[in-house]
DNA sequence: ATGAAAGCGCTAACAC
DNA sequence: GTGTTAGCGCTTTCAT
């Protein structure tokens, strides 16, 4: 890689008059700007991104960690956030923090010593568990702002984006209320999380409201073959005539299995679950979803740290933005 | 952040002298490096990144080019990478090139200049389509490593880790052979890039060595349904008994149709496809797959570059890893 | 045992 | 209009 150093000799000028041409100050004379910027294309010179970093004190970077890529939302919210931060003109730096308070703590920790300008992160499973939430207020007081997305830290002072978890399933089950199903189950792989337990509440508060049912909660742990938890699922609860699943997992098999044990759906069983596009794609028939718009999630998220980066003087007050879900009927559904 | 600066004026000694302090150098004299190490620690500081790249020349950085991120293949290998990477003490900085040749030009060129020493990829489709490979070769000109994997662009010179492609269709297709299915159909969505017509020669080499049929192949175009387009094949080629899918969606799809349609899997009709094991665990009855080992690739990949950043020197000769396929039977073949 | 100084690549305030 | 200089935070060679 060329450096401003070898076009300044090769020119026969200083360093700065090479850096004041390519940056088009009108300090510099024509012929010279025009010399200076054809060597420069000739030798495809772009300027060294850490000497600006350092120099600048920022580094057009931002910190995402995720508890774990292999989540099809998290990957979709990935991207939503790398596609909003490269139109600002940040790359994002990832991080898998695999649900380990450990590796969160270590990430935040390797990436804060200058790497980046500021982090994006849903907190992993373990630092929920215990509450952990040092880690987040060190990085913050040391003058790198934190948006947390999905899986919030409520005691911490940040810019949040959240999805309407409660409302989403409460509407849900509402809405197979109105079908006239009369024993809606709840199964959830993801209990042990914030989200899951959110969306579990929404499902209660909708059957208690109505008063014609007990709720019947099916948590599948992580140890579980969920396949087996949810066929002898069905076997205890004979009459179960609709679903709400909160997560893809759980519907998708749950449709799946309702098939198998030769019920009709959506005639004799109706399911609904948290899922994406794809994965309504891929079941027969086409499952009806609770969509998070991820990608929105993302964009979302990037926008309100990119914001606060370059706006950290203003001091303003922290945001949460809730982003909408969307119950999308397809033919799991009356 | 505490710098070397404000530790040294706080201690009256030198900078330097905290560097070499902090650095175990056994110039400084113990008692001194007693009383450096605990402000240091009482501070938590530590080494402004951006600076020890600029001074020593490297970033301990990887860029990773994928073309997608919703795809879990690329999302696995992501989470490989990340792993083994972090191993070593390097981070990534992802770039999702949604397939666009441009887009992957500007990542190269963008993290390029200084934020990274050496990238892992797989080639965009519109770069592989029009066989595209300047910018690669400029990158590793100006003395940054590539490693190439699963889309690979042969004619750049650089290490690579591939899947098996061509032999994991064609076994996939013998077994289908020894199942004594007559009549195997190939479904693909992805015919338009390398993998996936290196997976269809492997299905017609099985099929033409074998000489009692003709190749039945499917191919789905970006733009169609694939729900209407595998319906009608299926409604095209009654006799169909065996589908090899050249990706999950393709064989999820076939599963879930030909069971719709009212045929018995695994009896009347087999259904091997590349997935994951999610994949297998989302289908009724579960899909048998070719696996990919996604993660060992990232693994692979990861291991590969930083052997090479860090022996830049001794300029060995660059390989071509292979990670094969395996064929997992589960419940969607005989 | 400690410190001064140079230099990584860049920008910008300040000479001339 | 062009050049000199300082400085971002760090390591390291070379004095002292």
């Amino acid at each position: 890689m060329v450096t401003l150093k070898q076009l300044a000799k090769e020119l026969n000028v200083s360093i700065s008059t090479v850096s004041k041409a390519l940056n088009n100050s009108d300090e510099i004379g024509e012929e010279t700007v025009k010399r200076v910027k054809e060597l420069a294309n000739l030798y495809n010179y772009r300027p060294n991104k850490m000497a600006l970093s350092l120099k600048q004190n920022k580094t057009k970077t931002i910190g995402v960690i995720i508890p774990n890529i292999l989540s099809r939302f998290l990957a979709k919210v990935l991207f939503g956030i790398e596609r909003e931060a490269n139109k600002h003109g940040y790359n994002i730096i990832t991080c898998i923090s695999n649900e380990s308070l450990d590796k969160e703590k270590e990430s935040l920790q390797l990436l804060g010593s200058g790497s980046v300008d500021g982090f994006i992160l849903s907190v992993a499973q373990e630092s929920q568990v215990n509450n952990e939430i040092d880690h987040f207020k060190r990085t913050i007081s040391n003058g790198l702002p934190i948006v947390m997305f999905d899986r919030v830290a409520h005691d911490v002072m940040c810019d949040k984006v959240i999805v309407d978890d409660f409302d989403a399933t409460y509407n849900a089950t509402k809405s197979l209320i109105r079908e006239k199903r009369k024993n809606i189950g709840f199964i959830s792989n993801i209990n042990d999380i914030s989200v899951g337990k959110l969306r579990e509440r929404g499902y209660n508060k909708a059957i208690l409201e109505e008063g014609k049912q007990e709720p019947i909660v099916l948590k599948i742990k992580k140890k579980d073959d969920p396949q087996k938890k949810i066929k002898s699922f069905f076997k205890k609860n004979k009459g179960i005539d609709a679903i709400v699943g909160a997560d893809s997992s759980s519907g998708i098999i749950a449709l799946n299995m309702a098939v198998d044990l030769g019920l009709n759906v959506p005639k004799d069983i109706s399911v609904i679950a948290f899922a994406s596009k794809s994965d309504s794609n891929h079941t027969f028939p086409k499952l009806t979803t609770i969509r998070q718009h991820a990608k929105s999630i993302g964009t979302n998220a990037a926008e309100l740290l990119i914001h606060r980066i370059e706006n950290a003087a203003a001091n303003e007050r922290m945001k949460t933005k809730i982003v909408k879900t969307s119950l999308v009927k397809n033919k799991s559904t009356l």
